[in-house]
DNA sequence: CTGAAAGCGCTAACAA
DNA sequence: TTGTTAGCGCTTTCAG
């Protein structure tokens, strides 16, 4: 807690800026908020004291006065696997870095489920995907606080929404290895609690049935999108008497996990295990196989949500509800090639 | 901006929560603040209204009226190499989950050199790194907000800072390379406009120059901290006539690097060649080597930067300007091996 | 084009 | 222990 007030006696406001230049702190204000009704020879004045003074308007007076705020909150789940993933930081520069521009207040939460923040006072909340974090969606949502949901595809609740189509992108990435001749496909899955791991798996079986695959259980492995459980999942699926020919990982960080652990075991890629990961993550350029995978618009993404906030912040807009799916492409490297001895 | 008044005409204040609770707003005032003077019954009545009416007090209100801020200001360089590094994510993540459990209002600033937002209303700052943006670390100083600089050694400036030990962390990893029999031991340097990445470096010939081995300028090479230059410097290293036996990266994920363009021009780590890191990042752990490394403990810079804040935000403590230097540790894994041939 | 004055919602003396 | 009241610094009618 910092005293702004008695302690520090210097704090300048509109009044002392009133006072040096001549005029009446309704010009000031005028000034500051640049009315173009200011006679020139004042406005000038009143920079002019604006500097000397060093004036900052006091935003919590303004915030106070007008009732507007210009604070856009980011909640992000406080969930390990979040932060294991690329995901979260891509995010976080976009919208912080858009923020900045627009200035407007970036309040950064990484909140559990249950902690609940002082939601007044915010303009407005970008909520970064829903992970047992829902009731605090639903609680902006009935204080009718302006907000985005990113990153979950979220159906019950008349809220706007961004999110990538996994499904689509998994099913893209799936029938690539079908096409090379791969029908034994496994599939690394993320954590079920998320919904892009969920969506993914189902991309993966869609594929599959489509192109009248069986789905096989033992190749579908869960984990927590650790690289720890990759490995795991990995070396089972290799030690496996049937063997999968391809993998589809749900992580690029998971992929490159899978890679290295196939290598360990003397198979070589992609000659005779193909991967697919998930994300683009940069890393998965580098290595000595480049990975293929499923490229996601992050930053769009990210950046597409501040500005759907904006609209909904604005009073002055309309405010229809949106449910925005944005594509995915796949990125076709090195790590997989057609089957051979079929 | 969001209109919070007139349009959303529901909005409770503490006048409603008074009338309710049939108290004057003094006492609803006292009850929300915690002040134990408060009649039993009397707060019960309040704490009643305050659910039912879902009461949130106005925060803009509340600083305006004590002057005080509870806001704390996390300042990124908007620096490129700063998003490739695993530091930037721990620090958030390590400042944003104390920040929430200590009820502070974190507002996240992307920043670029010039760029300048209003310092007026936080109530303490927390510089992650200097980089370009040393006036704004100079005009939060003169303007005497509480201020903590993380990961810059600030000597010039009369603020708190934390930082990392770099350069004995370098000079251990360097020494240890040289007990192990190197004497041609190169060095990948970070970019020169870090702190970190210089320091790193004076570690380097420091260890060098302790153990009599000359420091040949060919050996050392600057990059961005991207993987593309660690590639271009990787392959520079190996193809010279007198390749060195071992090579100190100043960053894990570019010593990730050079270990698979060591591979992919068919030397065996470690055999044929020494690779120490810096970081610890957990990326480190897998691939086909693990990476021995330097540790430092980001978490905990990031959460005792946040908790010397709050010590310089407390005007009933004393303020005396602190210059902490975080130790470093090397983690010996398997990228490194004794010099045979000698 | 400008100034006076009434709030915005809350806290903090001061009185009672 | 409680209520009254004067601000906190700014915006915004409303007159002029």
């Amino acid at each position: 807690m910092t005293r702004t007030k008695k302690t520090n006696s210097k704090n300048i406001s509109i009044k002392d800026v009133a006072r040096l230049a001549g005029v009446s702190i309704s010009t000031v204000s005028r000034v500051i908020n640049k009315f173009s009704s200011v006679k020139e020879s004042h406005r000038i004045k009143v920079l002019d004291a604006v500097k000397q003074l060093k004036f900052q308007p006091s935003v919590f007076a303004q915030r106070l006065a007008t009732g507007r705020s210009n604070v856009v909150a980011l909640v992000i789940p406080r969930y390990e696997g979040m932060f294991y993933s690329f995901y979260v930081l891509e995010l976080i520069r976009g919208i912080g870095t858009l923020c900045e521009a627009l200035k407007l207040d970036l309040l950064l939460h990484i909140i559990d489920g249950k902690l609940s923040f002082n939601q007044k006072g915010v303009g407005g909340i970008i909520f970064a995907d829903i992970i047992s974090n829902r009731h605090q969606v639903e609680e902006a949502f009935s204080n009718s606080i302006p907000l985005v949901v990113i990153n979950n595809y979220v159906r019950d609740l008349e809220v706007t929404c961004l999110a990538l189509d996994n499904q689509s992108g998994a099913a893209k990435a799936v029938e690539y290895l079908i096409d090379l001749g791969h029908k034994k496909i496994a599939h690394i899955s993320g954590d079920m609690i998320t919904q892009a791991a969920l969506q993914r798996l189902e991309g993966y079986k869609q594929a599959l049935k489509k192109n009248k695959i069986p789905v096989r259980d033992e190749y579908i492995i869960e984990t927590d999108y650790s690289r720890g459980q990759a490995r795991q999942a990995a070396e089972k699926l290799i030690k496996m008497p049937d063997r999968p020919t391809a993998i589809f990982v749900a992580s690029d960080s998971m992929a490159l996990e899978v890679m290295t652990v196939a290598m360990e075991s003397g198979l070589k890629i992609p000659a005779d295990l193909s991967v697919v990961g998930f994300d683009d993550n940069p890393s998965g350029l580098y290595g000595p196989v480049s990975l293929t995978t499923v490229r996601q618009p992050l930053v769009k993404m990210a950046q597409d949500a501040v500005k759907e906030l904006m609209i909904l912040m604005d009073p002055k807009q309309e405010h229809k509800v949106k449910k925005i799916l944005m594509p995915t492409e796949l990125v076709i490297r090195e790590s997989c090639s057609a089957l051979k001895n079929q």
